[in-house]
DNA sequence: CATGGGATTGACT
DNA sequence: GTCAATCCCATGC
């Protein structure tokens, strides 16, 4: 009981920074395959480095939606990438779901990704949605009880320790520390540099 | 209506 | 380390 986390609207309604830490550990399953989540990135209106920066358009109208329900888009032509929306209908805040631990339908996602290494299965925001067959026809939809589905931490589990530094791949906005990931997980798009990402070392 | 860029990945030097 | 692949859509004329 204690520490026990509920999915619902209201975990998404909350800031966007706080969904983001709390997602780790959590499972996202999707046609027959499951994975923890162990990284994730926050994106906010206020920045510039956001889709839903520029305020509402086609694309980004999904942003504005109601939380909880799921921001899917193509990037650079080839890929989809699966986000959930936060926050409330004005704000157009979502955490990107950059990294999964595969738990579930192993031979499913291999089969999907073409390749069989476990540890590079899901450790990419492109590589994820291909192994759990997420498409952007599943934009806009639940994530609470749609087809594609985020549950919280299988019971038993401990509460992992989260690293925190500058998101990836983007141009702006790249001082804000809003990736977060599991610590030591060897599961994650790309490795932590040996010092920390802070400049703490210097 | 034409153009340019992107929250990436995989293959190649 | 470098670079191409390839779709959607925001922006500008």
């Amino acid at each position: 009981m204690a520490g026990r986390v509920v999915i619902d609207e209201a975990f998404f309604a909350r800031g966007v920074v706080q969904v983001a830490r709390e997602l780790i550990g959590c499972v996202v399953r999707h046609d027959g395959a499951a994975g923890r989540i162990v990284e994730t990135e926050a994106y906010h209106h206020d920045e510039p480095a956001s889709h839903s920066f520029v305020g509402r358009t086609a694309r980004t109208a999904t942003l504005f939606g109601p939380p909880g329900i799921a921001y899917v888009y193509r990037s650079y032509g080839i890929h989809a990438l699966l986000n959930a929306v936060c926050e409330d209908e004005a704000t157009g805040a979502a955490v990107l779901i950059r990294a999964l631990q595969p738990l579930d339908g192993l031979a499913a996602m291999r089969a999907r990704r073409g390749m069989q290494d476990v540890e590079a299965l899901c450790s990419g925001p492109g590589k994820l949605t291909q192994a759990l067959a997420v498409e952007l026809e599943h934009n806009g939809t639940s994530l609470l009880d749609g087809p594609v589905r985020i549950e919280p931490p299988p019971a038993g589990t401990s509460a992992p320790e989260l690293v925190a530094g500058p998101r990836i791949g983007i141009t702006k906005a790249t001082d804000l520390p809003w990736r977060f990931s599991q610590a030591g997980s060897r599961y994650v798009s790309r490795p932590w540099p040996a010092r920390t990402a802070r400049g703490r070392a210097a």
